[in-house]
DNA sequence: TTAAAAAAGATAGTAATACTATTGTAAATA
DNA sequence: TATTTACAATAGTATTACTATCTTTTTTAA
């Protein structure tokens, strides 16, 4: 079965849909590869259509510039992400089993990869871990914030936010918490490859002290508020 | 009294010296103010030489490139942390009281200026919350490890870690903890400028809130690991 | 089935970026 | 006084980040 996962996108991230052609998907699927491969700085265009075998101006005509593809990219994981929290999640009734299996899902690397044709989720989580930030981190963050881009992001967080209120409705920062925990289980993930003294998981393999990390994070919030 | 203090920089992040010369410095003081206004993609040593009156070749002097230069500016900005931390928990023997004296120094946006004549602590500030991981985040993060470019940030980190260990024998991620202390109060000054709906600080002016939300982050942590 | 439209390929061109190199000159130092 | 050092001035290059145009191929609609 190929079953496919189809996200409704802002259509001021790109030009053309890139879902609708072929060519659009294999930018898409490419354009993971590749910024893996050379990073963000040194990924260009014309780099990526040397890689796949088609010009500089036929990606042009799908994305304005490289930047507006990484968000287009990030905001894909972090919608994909809150779907996988709501099939996750949905048949639970105990917030607090809710939270805990959230905290799981978000401290554990992806490893699979299913619901799509030519997205490489796990490829595409070592984008937002290393690469993500530069979405939002850049001058010109209130225009791309008036053109609802960092929605997704937004969503997830309010999702995750009301999880962690219907544990304690006493908590005064759910939304910083569940920024806290998005943000920080990526973070961990880099420092553990790159900068592992900054950190207690570097020979961490299944991230379960990771996990133990963030457990003890939310649930010490949710306590220590409320004791 | 003009007190100066002096931090030792690691000397393989410039080429010259820039505290040995008035244009060195010159270079520092009007960068940040540069970067400040343009970011750090619209940032280049050209617009700098224009802005300050000097050439684009004096710059390239001084520094390889920009991104040696943020590095740079980084790197002096965790060490100066590092210096008001110990100046602020030196005649404290509680550890408790410790943490949260810096947990109150990390969740407060400096304002003052105090320490150095050509340094404006609080500009340097918002270049490290709005710029600062792009100096780790890049394919040549090992390289730049290796040159110990982040020694600064990873002993800021090892002391936090102490303080936290000796409030809690018991906790298992001292290093962790100081991690997502120091970059979560950084990300959501962030996040209360630019996107306050992922936090519940938008009106938040003297950062009570933020200091509030952090002390039950860290002590829940500390806590909720051996209640 | 054919016409037209949309999509993609091919090629060229431009301004800005990120540098390197060279030369001349003023100031500091030996 | 000679010489190093520091800086300014200028020029030049490869790459980046695009835009424009024209042709060919593919899709769709009459």
């Amino acid at each position: 079965m190929q079953l496919n996962l189809r996200i409704q996108m802002n259509e001021s991230l790109y030009l053309r849909d890139p879902e609708s052609t072929e060519l659009g998907q294999r930018i898409i699927q490419n354009s993971i590869e590749l910024i893996n491969e050379l990073g963000f700085e040194g990924f260009t265009f014309k780099k990526l259509g040397e890689y796949m075998g088609t010009t500089e101006a036929s990606i042009y005509r799908y994305f304005e510039n490289k930047h507006r593809l990484l968000t287009y990219l990030v905001s894909w994981y972090w919608s994909w992400l809150e779907y996988r929290i709501i099939i996750l999640t949905q048949n639970m009734n105990d917030p607090r089993e809710q939270l805990n299996r959230v905290v799981e899902l978000l401290s554990r690397k992806i490893k699979d990869d299913i619901s799509t044709t030519y997205i490489n989720e796990e490829l595409l989580q070592n984008i937002v871990i290393a690469e993500g930030s530069k979405s939002y981190l850049t001058k010109h963050v209130g225009q791309d914030n008036q053109y609802q881009f960092f929605k997704p992001f937004k969503e997830l967080c309010a999702r995750i936010a009301d999880i962690i209120q219907a544990c304690n409705k006493q908590y005064a920062y759910p939304k910083s918490l569940a920024t806290t925990l998005l943000e920080m289980c990526h973070s961990h993930h880099y420092y553990k490859l790159h900068l592992p003294s900054l950190t207690e998981f570097a020979k961490d393999k299944n991230d379960q002290e990771l996990y133990s990390f963030m457990q003890i994070l939310v649930n010490g919030s949710l306590n220590g508020a409320n004791p």
